[in-house]
DNA sequence: CGGTTCTTGATTGTATACAATAGTTCGTCG
DNA sequence: CGACGAACTATTGTATACAATCAAGAACCG
C-alpha cells in the first residue's frame, strides 16, 4: 500500500496550489470522462494511490465533488459515483434553461458583446470535430455558456451555474460516445451572443430554449437506444 | 491545545452520523445566526477545539460550507466567512425567484397539494412570532419552500435550493435583527399553496414574484437605513 | 529615516497511525 | 439444508505529528 509518490507531476502546477485543488480538478475530469463508472466504488486507498497522495486531501476533494453531485458518500460505506438516468438528464436540463435564461437576460440587459470571442471558438470547434477531440468540443462548448454566465455579473449564479455544467458535461462525455456532434450548436451559439449583443433578452432566451430541448432531446433518444449508461 | 471531548454531545446524535455531519450542521448554524461574523477569521485549531474534534473533520466540513458560498478558502491562508453586501442581496434573490419558480411550475403540472402541511406551518409561524424566537420562524419560512421544492420532484432542483437558502437565511438573520417580521408572508405562502393545489403554475409563479420582491425590498431598505453587516 | 531582507511565530497542508464500522465468511445449531 | 451468529477482513473515520507556507516584525543597509 505504499505509493511512489509521481514527483514530477507535482511541481509541474503553480506553487500556491494545494494537493487538494489538483485533486478536485483531475478527480472531478476522470469522472466526468468515465473513467470512474457510475455507481463505481471509490475506494480511497487506492484512489490516494493512484493520484500520488495522502487520503487527507482526497477526502476534502471528495466532499467538494459531493457537494457537486458528482458522487454520493454515505457514513462509513465510502464514496460511488453518482449514477444518472433518464430522468436525471431531463431535470438537469430544466434546471439547467430556468439559470441560464436569467443570465441571459442579465447579460443582453448590459449588452455584453461576446460575440467575438465565440466566432473564435466557433472556428476552434471546426478544428476539434475534425481531429476528433470530444473533450476539447465539450471544453469549448461549457466555455461559451460559462462565459454568458460571467456576462451576468451575478457571481451566485456564475457559481450555481459551475456546479451544473460538472453535471452536464458528465452527461455530453456520455452522449459523445455513441452520438454525433452537430456543428448546428455554433450556429445556436452565434445567434445567441447576437441577441444578447443587440440587448434582445427575450430573443436568446427563445433561441436557448431551443437550443437546449434539442440537445436534450438528442441525448435522451440516443440515451433510449442504445441503452448507454451514465 | 489539548481539547477535553464532549462525550455526552457525541452519543446523542445517530450512531451512524458522523464528526462530520455533525459538524456541517453545527458550522452552518453558527454562520447563519451570526455567531462568526462577515469577514472573521475561521482560524482551524481554534473551531477544532471548540466544537471538540480533531481539525480533519472540521477541514472537511468546511470545504462543504465553500461549497455552499458560506466560506471562503485562500490555500495557506485559512477560511473566512463570506462577507455579502447588498448586490449580493439582489443577486441571490434574482437566483432564487428563478429557481423557485421552476419549483412552482412543476409542482403545480402535479397539483401538488400542500395546503394542510402549510396552515399548520402558519399556525406555527403565529406561536413563534409571539414567543419572539426569530430562528424558529427563519426555518419555518425555509420549510415552506423547502417543501414546495420537494414538490417539484426535481432532485437537482432541490438541491441547488437546499444550498441556497444556507445564503438565504443568513440574509433573514441579519435582517431580523434589525427589521420586523411581517405577518403577511404567510398569507402569500396559503395563497400560493392554493394555486400550485389548483394547478395554475402561472398564478403561483405570479405571486412568488411579488412575494420574493417584497421581501427583497424590505430588506434592501433595511440595509441602506441601518447599515446593518452582513 | 525609508525601504529591503531575514527571522520568527502562527497557521495551514499533509502524511502516518490507530480506532471504529460494516460487510463477509465460516461455523454452528435447529 | 437453511437461518442465525461469531470471528475476520476490508475500509472508512479521526487523532496526532510534522512539514510547508505566510504575515509580521526585527535587523540591516542605503
Amino acid at each position: 500500500m505504499k505509493a511512489v509518490y509521481n514527483l514530477m507531476a507535482i511541481e509541474l502546477r503553480r506553487p500556491s496550489e494545494t494537493r487538494y485543488d489538483a485533486l478536485v480538478d483531475d478527480l472531478r475530469e476522470a469522472i466526468l470522462t468515465g473513467r470512474y463508472r457510475p455507481g463505481e466504488r471509490l475506494v480511497q486507498d487506492e484512489l490516494a494511490e493512484a493520484f500520488g497522495v495522502s487520503r487527507i486531501p482526497l477526502r476534502e476533494a471528495l466532499r467538494r465533488l459531493e457537494g457537486e453531485g458528482l458522487v454520493l458518500i454515505s457514513p462509513n460505506r465510502g464514496a460511488i459515483v453518482r449514477p444518472l438516468g433518464p430522468k436525471d438528464v431531463v431535470d438537469l436540463y430544466d434546471v439547467r434553461l430556468a439559470l441560464e435564461s436569467l443570465a441571459l437576460r442579465r447579460a443582453a440587459e448590459r449588452y455584453a458583446d461576446l460575440r467575438e470571442p465565440t466566432a473564435r471558438r466557433h472556428a476552434d470547434a471546426r478544428r476539434a470535430i475534425e481531429s476528433g477531440s470530444l473533450g476539447a468540443l465539450i471544453h469549448l462548448d461549457r466555455d461559451f455558456h460559462a462565459e454568458m454566465a460571467a456576462a451576468s455579473d451575478n457571481a451566485h449564479l456564475i457559481a450555481a451555474l459551475g456546479g451544473h455544467w460538472s453535471q452536464i458535461m458528465r452527461v455530453m462525455h456520455a452522449f459523445l460516445k455513441v452520438g454525433t456532434y452537430t456543428p448546428a450548436v455554433w450556429a445556436d451559439h452565434e445567434a445567441i451572443a447576437d441577441a444578447v449583443a443587440h440587448g434582445d433578452g427575450d430573443l436568446a432566451v427563445g433561441l436557448l430554449t431551443a437550443h437546449l430541448t434539442n440537445a436534450r432531446d438528442a441525448i435522451l433518444t440516443q440515451l433510449r437506444t442504445k441503452g448507454e449508461k451514465l
